[in-house]
DNA sequence: CATGAATGAGGCTTCATTCAT
DNA sequence: AATGAATGAAGCCTCATTCAT
């Protein structure tokens, strides 16, 4: 599905695939649809379990953006983001009655978002942890935004430079950060004078 | 096709939809591929057209990178961006023997990319036609890449803050433009000092 | 399906009676349901037309329910009355959301009921003409429940006297219109007593 | 498969309403025909013995064809009718291999024409023993056949009018049983006379 | 340029049945 | 006696495509 999309995958390519005659895919599931629920059930558990692991390996590590970027750009477009294209396809995909996988879709966005807030507030955490955390409150969507469209970026191109853009946009979010911490800290200023 | 994809959208859902049998759509179009393939062309012709036209207004209006983020800003998403969603779909769809679509899908990308050089040209020209031009050539794929994130993320969740996110792009680019004049300027200044 | 039921006779039996393939019967019948609505009504079409035919004929011949009775008596169980077993068979059935079907079904019965209400007419008009008009009114269910009767009894037993039984079906009825007639005439009677 | 037929009924669906997984049905059935042959069984069964015990209150009550009429009018249609619809459908479908089905149909049925014999028996004991069995051969027939046409009408108008018509059919049937009383003494008369 | 009809392949799904546990 | 799993055949229907008019 993640190659073919929804319509695209026929039960039958699947039986060709795992084996099993499409009988037994239908005791194991109710529908084609349900298939779909399940796949991106797994796939979203899967990946997520997998950055768990990574988190207490990274516990020693670098856990700054810049340290996951570097992780993470050469996986795009590779095996492991092979479930990302399922979920940005069946997003763009409008099928009939279909709220459900958009609701997966969503989950699973959630979690990453978390993952990309966490780095952000690792890397600004020097200038305090209240800025910290506004500064990753207010870029971590960007850092996603950014990161989806690298992922369909890779797609149309595969030979797009993948470092040079990651480096670019991990710069980008120190310069959006530390015109944050600028801004507040005028703010703050100004509000001392008003004070006072 | 855009919104069900190639495989989803069958040719007697557009017999029905058009109103003529499916004999007379074989009339004008060689067989399904060849059908797609004409959408394309016109999708990107009109899209095309549609800027040349902008561009002209736009000779007299903001140039720059901010007022093309402006003006783009409330079509994403929009019915004028329905067309870019067939073009991201087609393009994460793995379809069997199909290069000319993903050639198509290059090409109209070829031509975003220059629409996006020329306003980060514009908006960097007082530092220089030189250094404008290397740093239009730096960050238009960055630019493009954050805008088809920025498609997708507004089909998984339309409720994302469109304006915001393009102001945070504004930003970057201007932080990333900085740095390479910075950058290029000491290269110079040190290249001057040794040089003497 | 005047054979098997509607559940039991696939579209490819069908193909295979008629020769097309199935999606040519898909091209003329919007559904297998769609198939039976037609078949139904053009068989009821038919009946109806050989009976009016026949009317024309009868104008000379014996219109009366004994006349009427000697005629169908043979035709019962054979090629005419398949079409009976498609109807019953179909009233029998309780499948899910079909009403139209027993709708069609009451339709043709309420015509058969017309033509025996008409033979029993006949057989009384002697009785004058008010009078013949109740006894109809009275007795054509009768008759027309006991034609039913006698179809599922072919069915079963192909072996039963079906000569024998439309003679006693004719002396019943003869019997019941007498009855009513005396019962009629009594009441006038008493009523001319009552009111001298 | 009183409601939608043999083929309109599948293991699946049984499985459903029992609770019991398909395999566990085929433990205690060999096939689905085995299965349809053990419901008759018992069917016939169960109506049967409900008959005999039925039988013995009616000793005291009244057991002429209008008690037996009074009796069944209420019922057909209802529940314990259910079976009926099983037998007429059954016997209407002609399944291929399956002689089996419409022998038991024919079983039943005898039971049936017994029941209607002794209740036509008992009306026309008064005549004599000799010309009550011979009605009751005559005439019983007659009442199944129109039994079987009441059950049918009323699964295609559960409106008609029950009552009215049994009590039709009692009439019918004494008008029958005095004729052949009359032909028959006749008979005696002009075979004595004639002998004389 | 339009249209009604046809066609074989293949779509998803359910069928009756079996088997090992 | 029950159950989860499997299986090939067949179910209804839609697919892309073609053809004669």
């Amino acid at each position: 599905m993640a190659e073919r999309g929804y319509a695209g995958t026929s039960i039958s390519a699947i039986t060709r695939d795992c084996g099993l005659p499409a009988s037994s895919i239908y005791w194991h599931f109710s529908n084609k649809q349900g298939l779909l629920a399940a796949v991106m059930e797994r796939a979203a558990e899967r990946w997520l379990s997998q950055f768990r692991a990574d988190s207490k390996q990274r516990a020693l590590g670098d856990r700054t953006l810049g340290g996951m970027l570097a992780r993470a750009a050469p996986e795009i477009g590779a095996p492991p983001t092979e479930f990302l294209r399922l979920l940005i396809l069946l997003a763009l995909e409008r099928r009939d009655g279909d709220s459900e996988t958009l609701e997966t879709i969503r989950r699973v966005r959630l979690r990453a978002l978390e993952l990309i807030r966490e780095a952000i507030f690792e890397t600004f955490r020097s200038a305090g942890e209240g800025d910290a955390g506004r500064i990753a409150d207010t870029c971590s969507v960007f850092v996603l935004t950014f990161g989806e469209g690298l992922f369909v970026g890779q797609q149309i191109d595969p030979g797009i430079d993948m470092n040079g853009l990651t480096r670019q946009l991990e710069q980008a979010v120190l310069a959006l950060g530390r015109e944050q911490l600028q801004s507040s800290s005028s703010q703050a200023g100004s509000a001392r004078e008003t004070g006072a």
